[in-house]
DNA sequence: TAGATTGTTAATCGATTAACAATC
DNA sequence: TAGATTGTTAATCGATTAACAATC
């Protein structure tokens, strides 16, 4: 395939995007797009997206666009949908239920096979057909099993703690919805932090900007 | 203050985190704080920092910095912490429910006042200290308390037919958890997409990338 | 005053867009 | 072949970093 690790972390991030248009045209039967055709749907420039996928080889045919099937796998397999990373989840409250639930592990190339958490009375109940553990056999679990990602749902007072001594059991990657920002102090580990309430401020922000324009319209009117 | 709306995007989407870090800083007592101290802790360049900050005003002094609690108070302006915006959130299944009870909507500009869901069976449930309304209840519910916010966390199908419906009713600004790219569209409305799907695959590529290196050096060695 | 650190301008770097020759 | 559209190089744009004069 490509040279991994050269590619630009703006490119990077754009792939999932692509990889979800594209399969919506697979499943409205689509066979071909053109780089201009896609730019629209997507809101982008055409140039974008050749420039974009050009990175990973010439996955297009001049005068005709590009296979819809085809660049849908290209793009799958450079993700890793089909990778079946090792992955456990740490922190089994509201938010970790709802991810160990909510989010398709599997055809996002990751295979969920443990979950933990520090309160005893949520030690055997079942959470997306798994019994959570005691956050106390991690170490156990992780020898025997070794995953490869770990999803942390935990406050952010343990967070680094945690994540320390996961990665010194093998853990190569983060999934971190905590306050705390991890990404730091290791390398070759992978960390994609979520802070949703970052995302929420930020709205906030953007909100009130609208709310403002509106007002000074209205004044003016 | 300053002009808002003239900010750049890549601007506004650190300043939650000087927000955090500022936050942590005054919690522990630290009076002041330079550019180059801030720099450090939070990996950037304090190049960026004074660059940032001096798009909304010279918050700080020369030969001695910036005032922790000052700069703190500034930023969660300029953010809004302090607006109080009306939030409604649509869909309580797993990740509604968790969302509306993880999220500090307080301390982040936004006020929840309603939670909709169209299972009948939740209807009356109790969530987050708010009793879930029926979806058919939500028209009525945005003329009465003109609700600026709506968080999403609906199937990718309705969205866009919820999102437009509520446009019409008033609403300002979405926080979007579902598969949908809301965004577009309409003019003066403000949207987070927040697609934990992508986020996951990100990873998962990223995951990749250092296993394949990992590899490479195993072979080498 | 001398030292420190900002606010701000200028230089660099990277990412996006435009253009076009290659080619299906 | 003629038309369309890619792959790729060159031009533009914006964001980050460096430098330094202003000033507390």
């Amino acid at each position: 395939m490509a040279k991994h690790g050269s590619i630009s972390n703006s490119v990077i991030k754009r792939l999932p995007r692509y990889y979800r248009f594209l399969g919506e045209l697979l499943k409205d039967n689509i066979v071909r797009i053109s780089s201009r055709e896609l730019s629209q749907k997507m809101k982008l420039t055409a140039s974008q997206i050749r420039q974009d996928l050009n990175c990973f080889g010439g996955f297009g045919q001049q005068g005709y666009g590009y296979n819809v099937e085809e660049l849908h796998n290209e793009i799958g397999k450079i993700l890793g949908v089909d990778k079946h990373f090792k992955t456990i989840l740490i922190g089994a409250g509201n938010l970790g239920r709802a991810i160990a639930t909510h989010i398709n592990f599997e055809t996002r190339g990751c295979h969920l096979i443990g979950i933990f958490d520090v309160n005893p009375a949520l030690t055997g109940v079942e959470v997306a057909g798994i019994r959570i553990s005691h956050t106390s056999d991690i170490t156990k679990f992780c020898k025997e099993n070794q995953p490869v990602i770990a999803v942390l749902c935990i406050p952010k007072a343990n967070t680094q703690r945690i994540a320390d001594e996961l990665v010194k059991l093998g853990v190569k990657a983060f999934w971190n919805f905590s306050h705390y920002d991890l990404s730091i102090d290791y390398e070759n580990i992978a960390v994609e932090n979520v802070h949703l309430g970052d995302s929420l401020l930020t709205l906030a922000y953007n909100t009130n900007v609208i709310c403002e324009e509106n007002d000074t319209d209205k004044n003016k009117a």
